[in-house]
Formats: C-alpha cells, sequence, structure tokens
DNA sequence: CGTCTACTCT
DNA sequence: CATGAGAGTAGACGT
C-alpha cells in the first residue's frame, strides 16, 4: 500500500511563490491554488496512491510556542493574496474530498510524522510532499520525503541514502543537528556560533546531544564555552526541532482512502476558479464517471412489461428519451414521472414498440424531451408516426445559448453544464473501423449506459431551461427552433428529384473538355505529365519553369488563386487554360461527378442533411451533400441547375426569394429613415444608394455608379474597410473612405448603429438579433486589436444575418403549416438563407405562389416592408 | 486522418 | 498589424 501526506501549508506557501500572479476574470487570485491543484493531478495520474492526506497548521498555540514564547517569532504575516487562496483551497479539498488533518496544539508536522509512523508500522510506503527539510527526519526504510524543489517543477525523492550523500549523516542526526545550529525560519535559537559546517562535523563525532555533553572535554577553547554556554539552548531547540510521531489521532487509515478527486462539485469549482488547462487535462484521461446516483431503472422485456410502460406513458404528458439508432434497430431509454425504463433494438423489434407506439391515443401530444430530436423525428416517422410534438432538444438548447462554440454534443452539454463526464456514443460504441454493434457489448453496461444517459438529458434540460429564460431566449427556442425540426426533417425526408441521366451527360462533358485543357496545358507548358489539382506543382511550372512574376504567397509556397492567375492572365496563355480548368474539375468534382454519388437509385432523388447547430449567426447549413452552394454565378455553373427537378411530370418547382433582406433588416435596426423611405417607395436600393453619394438624380445613375454602391451596401453589412473596397472597385483607399464618408453623410442612422453596436458588444460581451438570438464575441475584449477588429465585424454582422435567419426560419413554419392546413400536397424542399423552393403539383401552383408570398412576407412585421420574388419552373435552372 | 488551398453559395 | 460575414467540399499532401 502506497500513502501520500502533504504538509499543506509549507505546499502552498511554495506553490504561491513560485508561480507567478493570476486570477480569474473576477479577479481572485489563483497561482498558488493552481499550483497545489496541479501537484494533486500529478498525484491522481502518476503515483496513484492508496492513502492520500493534506496537513494544515492550526493558527492556535502549539505545545512549542507554550514551552517557548518567541516560537516562529519574527515570521511575516501571511501575504493577503495567499491567505484569500488558502481558504480557497482548503474547499476545494473538501469538494474534493481529500481529508483535511488539522490537530489543535499540533503542526502539520507532527501530524505527518505520527500517520508516517502509523504507516511504516503497517508495512505502507509513505511519500511525504513538503517543502520542509525538517522533515527529512522523518526518513525510513517505508518514508521517503518528497521535497519540493526550483519552486514546484520538480519532486526530489529524499530517501536515507540522498541524506548520507547530501549531510554525511542519517535522518535522526538531523533532529540533533538543528539543536546545534539552529532555525532562523522557525526562530529556533541553538547555539550561537555553531553554523551547518561545525555542526555537522560534530554529530558525525558524537551522533546525539546527550554523548556530545557527556565527552564535553574533549572539546576545547572557544567552541567548548560556546557549547557548554549553549547547552540549554540546544536541548531546548531539539524538543522544539523534533517531530511528534506520536500526535493523538484517534482516526483510521481508511479515512485517507483515495479515489478519484474530479467529481461534479469539486469541477464546478476548478470552472469557477477557470483552470482550463487543468480541466481540458482530466477531461482527456476520460477515467472519471461522476453520476454517482444510481439510477434504478425497468429493464423492458416481456409483452407484459411493455404494456406496463405503454400504460405509464398513455398517463403522462411528458417523456425523456435516449436514443440509438445503428443497423440492428433503435435502443431506447425513458424517463417518464422521474422512472427509467429501457429497451434494447431486439425488444423494441420483437414486441413492436413503435407499432404499440402509434397505436397510443395521446402519442402526438407527448411533449418529448431528446438530445438530438431530428433524428428521433425521423425514426417516429418511419414507425408511421406521422405527427409528433417536440417539446425540448437538449443539442439545440445547447447550441443557442452560445452558438460560437464547436461542439454541442451531449458529452461536452454535460460537462459544461452539468460538471459531469459521462460516456457518449463515440466511446461507448468506437468510430470509424473500431466501431462496433451495440449487441456485441455488455448488455448490462449497455442498459447501465442508456439509463445513465437519459438522466443526463433530463437533468441538463432543467438546467437549460432556466438558461433559456434568464437569457431572454425561451421564446426564440420554443417558438422557432423547436418548431422548425419539423420541417427540416421533411425537407431531409423529401429530398430533392435529379434527372440523373442529364447529370451523367453533364459530367461527361465536363470531363472530355478537362481532357482536353489538359492537354493543353501540358503542351503549353512544354512540360511532362503534372498535377494541375496541386497547387504546389503547379506553382512549380508557373513560378520556376515558365518564370511568371511571384504576386503572393502562402503560407506553404506560391499561391496559386484565381485572384493571382487573372493577374498573370496577360503573361502566358497557359493561364487562360488554366483558369478555364479549375472552373470546369471544381463542377466535376464537386457538382458533377460529385452530386451523382448522392444520387439514390431507388428514387432519383438526392438527400441534403440541415443542420440547425452550425452557424453561428443562425442560419441553417446543408451538408452531404451541401445544396446551399450549387452554382448559379456563371453559365456553365448555372447548368447544374437544370438537373434539379420537380418529382414527377405531375409537379412543378415554386421558388421565392426575399429581396435585399438583410438591407432591410439594417434598415429596421437603424431606423435610418433615408434608407427606410428607400425601401418604403420599393426603389432599386443599389440605384438610390448611389443617388445619394453621388448627389445625381435617380435616372442620373449610370451603371457604374450602381455597381459602386452594391459593392458599399453589400461591404457594408460586412463590416468592410476602405483597403479593400478600393481594391474591389480599383480605386484608391482614400477614394474608398470618401465614399464610405458620404454614404454615412446621407444615412446618419446608420452609422450611429453601427457604432452602437460595437460599444454594446464590448460592454455585454455579446450581440443579439431582433428575436433575441445572442452571439458571444469574446474576441471584442481580446488584447489582440487584430482580434477586436475581427470581432467587430462579428458585431456588425451577427444581427443582421441573424435577423434574416430568424425570419426566414418563421417563413419556413408558416409556409409548412399552412401547405398541412390548407391540405395541399405541395411540400417544401430546400431553404437557401433567403430562398425557399416548394416541389407543387401543377394544379396546385396558384394557389402556392400566393401562399408563400404572404407567408413569407409576412412572417415578420418590420419598419420597411419585407418583399419576395416567385418564380415557377420545370427545373432549379428556370427559376430566376 | 488532419491540415492546407482553392472554390462554390447567400 | 491586417484589411468582408456566414457556410461545405474536393484534392493534395504529410503524418
Amino acid at each position: 500500500m502506497k500513502s501520500i501526506l502533504i504538509d499543506g501549508n509549507s505546499l502552498i506557501y511554495r506553490t504561491f511563490y513560485a508561480i507567478r500572479e493570476m486570477s480569474n476574470s473576477k479577479g481572485v487570485p489563483t497561482n498558488a491554488i493552481y499550483g497545489f491543484v496541479n501537484i494533486l493531478v500529478k498525484i491522481q495520474e502518476e503515483y496513484q496512491p492508496d492513502y492520500l492526506g493534506i496537513a494544515f497548521d492550526l493558527k492556535a498555540p502549539t505545545f512549542r510556542h507554550l514551552a517557548y514564547d518567541d516560537y516562529k517569532g519574527g515570521r511575516h504575516k501571511m501575504p493577503e493574496l495567499l491567505e484569500e487562496q488558502f481558504a480557497i483551497l482548503k474547499q476545494l479539498l473538501i469538494k474534493m474530498d481529500i481529508p483535511i488533518l488539522e490537530l489543535a496544539g499540533f503542526e502539520a508536522d507532527d501530524i505527518i510524522g505520527t500517520l508516517a509512523m502509523i504507516g511504516a508500522e503497517k508495512g505502507y510506503q509513505t511519500e511525504i510532499i513538503t517543502g520542509d527539510r525538517d522533515a527529512f527526519q522523518l526518513v525510513g526504510p517505508n518514508v521517503k520525503v518528497l521535497y519540493t524543489k526550483k519552486g514546484i517543477s520538480q519532486l526530489e525523492a529524499v530517501d536515507e541514502a540522498w541524506i548520507q550523500q547530501e549531510y554525511g549523516l542519517t535522518p535522526k542526526d538531523l533532529i540533533e543537528l538543528k539543536a546545534l545550529m539552529g532555525d532562523k525560519s522557525d526562530n529556533i535559537p541553538g547555539i550561537a556560533g555553531i553554523g551547518e559546517k561545525t555542526g555537522i562535523k560534530l554529530i558525525q563525532k558524537y551522533q546525539t546531544l546527550d554523548n556530545l555533553y557527556a565527552h564535553i572535554d574533549d572539546e576545547k577553547g572557544k567552541q567548548k564555552e560556546k557549547l557548554i554556554a549553549g547547552k540549554e539552548a540546544a536541548y531546548k531547540s531539539r524538543m522544539l526541532g523534533t517531530i511528534k510521531l506520536d500526535v493523538p489521532w484517534d482516526g483510521d487509515f481508511k479515512e485517507l482512502s483515495f479515489h478519484n478527486i474530479f467529481n461534479a462539485e469539486s469541477i464546478e469549482m476548478l470552472k469557477e476558479l477557470e483552470f482550463k488547462n487543468i480541466l481540458s487535462r482530466i477531461d482527456q484521461t476520460d477515467t472519471v464517471e461522476t453520476i454517482e446516483k444510481a439510477v434504478g431503472f425497468q429493464w423492458i422485456k416481456t409483452d407484459q412489461e411493455l404494456a406496463e410502460l405503454l400504460a405509464v406513458l398513455a398517463a403522462t404528458e411528458e417523456v425523456t428519451i435516449y436514443y440509438h439508432q445503428e443497423e440492428t434497430g433503435v435502443y431506447l431509454a425513458m424517463e417518464i414521472e422521474n422512472r427509467y425504463y429501457y429497451l434494447n433494438a431486439q425488444v423494441v423489434e420483437k414486441l413492436k414498440f413503435f407499432e404499440k407506439l402509434l397505436s397510443l391515443k395521446n402519442v402526438t401530444t407527448l411533449e418529448i424531451t431528446s438530445q438530438d430530436l431530428k433524428n428521433l423525428i425521423h425514426i417516429f416517422h418511419q414507425a408511421g408516426i406521422t405527427e409528433v410534438n417536440e417539446a425540448f432538444d437538449t443539442y439545440v438548447a445547447t447550441y443557442l445559448l452560445s452558438p460560437g462554440d464547436q461542439r454541442y454534443d451531449l458529452k461536452t452539454a454535460a460537462y459544461k453544464y452539468l460538471s459531469r463526464t459521462i460516456l457518449d456514443d463515440e466511446e461507448m460504441f468506437g468510430k470509424g473501423k473500431k466501431r462496433v454493434k451495440a449487441s456485441e457489448l455488455d448488455e448490462q453496461l449497455l442498459a447501465d449506459y442508456f439509463v445513465k444517459n437519459c438522466e443526463t438529458v433530463k437533468s441538463l434540460k432543467t438546467v437549460l431551461e432556466k438558461e433559456l429564460d434568464e437569457t431572454g431566449m425561451m421564446s426564440l427556442f420554443k417558438t422557432i427552433e423547436m418548431p422548425l425540426l419539423e420541417v427540416m426533417a421533411s425537407m431531409e425526408e423529401l429530398g430533392f428529384k435529379i434527372d440523373r441521366s442529364q447529370l451523367e451527360v453533364l459530367s461527361g462533358d465536363f470531363e472530355s473538355k478537362l481532357k482536353g485543357l489538359t492537354r493543353e496545358i501540358y503542351e503549353l507548358a512544354e512540360t511532362d505529365e503534372f498535377n494541375i489539382n496541386s497547387p504546389k506543382q503547379l506553382g512549380e511550372v508557373l513560378f520556376e519553369k515558365l518564370k511568371l512574376p511571384v504576386v503572393k504567397k502562402t503560407k506553404t509556397g506560391y499561391s496559386t488563386n484565381i485572384d493571382v492567375l487573372e493577374q498573370l492572365i496577360h503573361f502566358h496563355p497557359i493561364v487562360e487554360k488554366i483558369i478555364d480548368y479549375r472552373t470546369l474539375s471544381k463542377l466535376d468534382s464537386t457538382y458533377g461527378r460529385g452530386l451523382m454519388t448522392f444520387v439514390e437509385p431507388k428514387t432519383n432523388k438526392i438527400y441534403s442533411t440541415f443542420n440547425q447547430t452550425v452557424a453561428a449567426t443562425g442560419r441553417l447549413s446543408s451538408s452531404a451533400p451541401n445544396l446551399q452552394n450549387i452554382p448559379v454565378k456563371t453559365e456553365m455553373g448555372r447548368e447544374i441547375r437544370r438537373v434539379f427537378v420537380p418529382s414527377d411530370a405531375d409537379h412543378i418547382l415554386v421558388d421565392a426569394d426575399y429581396s435585399q433582406i438583410e438591407l432591410r433588416v439594417l434598415a429596421h435596426l437603424s431606423g435610418d429613415e433615408n434608407l427606410i423611405d428607400a425601401f418604403k417607395k420599393e426603389q432599386d436600393i443599389h440605384t438610390r444608394t448611389a443617388s445619394e453619394i453621388f448627389g445625381v438624380p435617380l435616372e442620373a445613375v449610370s451603371r457604374t455608379q450602381r455597381g459602386q454602391a452594391k459593392a458599399i451596401n453589400f461591404g457594408l453589412i460586412y463590416g468592410k474597410q476602405a483597403f479593400s473596397l478600393g481594391k474591389e472597385l480599383g480605386i484608391s483607399r482614400n477614394e474608398a473612405q470618401n465614399y464610405i464618408d458620404r454614404y454615412f453623410a446621407r444615412y446618419p442612422k446608420v452609422q450611429d448603429y453601427m457604432g452602437n453596436v460595437k460599444k454594446q458588444a464590448k460592454e455585454d460581451g455579446y450581440v443579439t438579433s431582433i428575436w433575441g438570438r445572442r452571439r458571444y464575441i469574446p474576441e471584442m475584449n481580446s488584447r489582440n486589436g487584430i482580434l477586436v477588429q475581427a470581432g467587430e465585424r462579428m458585431a456588425l454582422n451577427t444581427p443582421i444575418q441573424g435577423s434574416a435567419a430568424d425570419i426566414i426560419k418563421l417563413a419556413m413554419i408558416r409556409v409548412y403549416n399552412r401547405l398541412n392546413v390548407e391540405q395541399l400536397e405541395a411540400e417544401l424542399i430546400l431553404q437557401v438563407h433567403d430562398e425557399l423552393i416548394i416541389d407543387t403539383p401543377k394544379n396546385e401552383q396558384e394557389q402556392v405562389e400566393r401562399l408563400i408570398k404572404e407567408e413569407m412576407e409576412g412572417a415578420a412585421q418590420l419598419s420597411v416592408p419585407i418583399t419576395v420574388d416567385v418564380n415557377s419552373g420545370a427545373s432549379w435552372y428556370e427559376l430566376k
């Protein structure tokens, strides 16, 4: 057995002086605690003792003080910065459930000495962590001291051999030595005029004080006089400097049993202290299972048990579900009225759980809480349950509360909001090649896992609800984000019909053109074949072989992006071919061959995934494949849109897009009368802007002027600066600044608004959309000016982009519901930020065109009108 | 398997 | 000092 005893006072002094000042964001000093905790982490990770105890001195006087008034006299008072941390450390140790050893009348040393002796008798190996050399006297066959050397970065292992080498003495000799030489720090006098060197010599010769004075006549001269004069002081010093080995400790080593120091409470406190380093380390060690509350549950295995569960479900309004879907089926843990139930995939299948659920009369009104409800909706839909009451998705709620985070999975959320470390599916089942099926794992383990995670979802909901209320986002969550789940699930399930043969033709066309271009490029380069797709190889050909001027470099070599190539176009005919090659290569790899791999052969449809928890501004994103970036700008790219067709010959695509939604939002947010006026009169906004800043009548605005105004309008939304605006327009930075100044002169409230947003972002640390969607921007208070500027641009753009996202999300819900209410067959199948596409039976076209315009335009009431343009056609290409 | 570069959209 | 917001994907390349 191994035990570790720590001299808490000594260690915290050491860490306090060894680590530079630090504090958390609330100004609480933390350096000493930080160092202390680091050592505890090291103990847990490396030493893994069976017992651990930390001893502290009490303020009350000890037997030494009673014997000697000046004991430890002359010591400075504990610095305030340390005193504050001392108290916090003790609280932390209590939360870590580490025994704090204190005893009135004794010092930490004495407690440690006594415990070390008790341990030694039991045959334990004991290690004492301290920065006080006094403890060396305790060293023995079973006792070592880990001495904090060089601050705290190293622990020197001090054993008998080490002491012999360092002093030429045994550990016990050190007591006698100290009696002679004293200890300045404890104000132990020793004998005046005897220091370390003489002391060591004397002890080597006589071993003990008694022996020394028995042979005092062997000494002579001044030294003898000093020894005789100091006899009383020496014995007193020995008493003071001898660590007691028999303090009255009535405890048991069992109380010192070491266990994981990271539990919900201690982790919470580490978070408050903002020890991110330490928290990330323990996160990775992943040894922690902190759900201490054992969750009892009922394992549903028989028809009878399932019938009972269904009866419970029929009598409730709320249910929390943790689910896991794989090829073999769906595993479920459920919480109903604080009782837990578990069904494995085999039971779900065999007992026909979902079929029975379908016939439950309250199935459509059950308020369901889960992590990732959109996928659960898919599962329900597959089972024929078409109406689902999505009450609370912990995944979306977690995203909403802090949409700039990287991940919102249950593990991350449980850690952040509950200070719990749980297992997630990835850890439970592995990923990639190592993925295993649930049925391959231990049944009991599996059941336990599902129930625990279900309990976590339930607990998480309580915390997230409170947070949503406190941040004013509950209404956004309830009226937009939750109802939207079903709309997105529906879009995912419906998919977008593809004209496969046309896509094949298109892709073949791209590929044959690419072949020709490849040959031409090799000829023009006068080279052997090289990989044109490799920026590295292309750079070598352009800038080394053909010696074209280097325009720009990347971190790793020559830049060959489109800006660079366009500047080189007149230097060599190869450049134009490369631009064409790039364009075609992108079109084929991503949209030709690329899309082909996503076409489901059975239905000839593409099924994209829509993600609600990715974009920090509140937008949706689309992936696998991304249908929100299908080419449109160039004619060749736009051809791709011909393959996106209605679901059958009796259908037509109806498309509706918001006109200038972001600038309208800006007009609303800023309240600028001039900008509002432009929209109220439904003028062409870029022409109007040009008229304002160039001081010409609307009719006299030239194409160039309109183009420049358009660039300014868009630039504004993104916080663009004069430098790049000038670059874009091919004018000087000064001229560009002049345009921006004139813009703000004509739209003064836009300028005010932007100033206010930045100010607010700096003060609050976040910005909000019209519906209260919040985004934290920590960059605003960075010390790095570049980051602050980037933060300002986010602060400017997010309320605009975010409000536009709110509006179209509301519109999606309205359109979806209206189509249902009017019992139309038309279906919403795609959203592209400001655009909705509806697959519509031809006989519903007029009705749908009218309805979609109404619902989109009526989604929000701003201080400017919102207008929607509607188009219909036989392919996405025709919707312009 | 992760990072980099380049390119597509609103 | 860098210089336009928000996304996703393919291919190359290095580990």
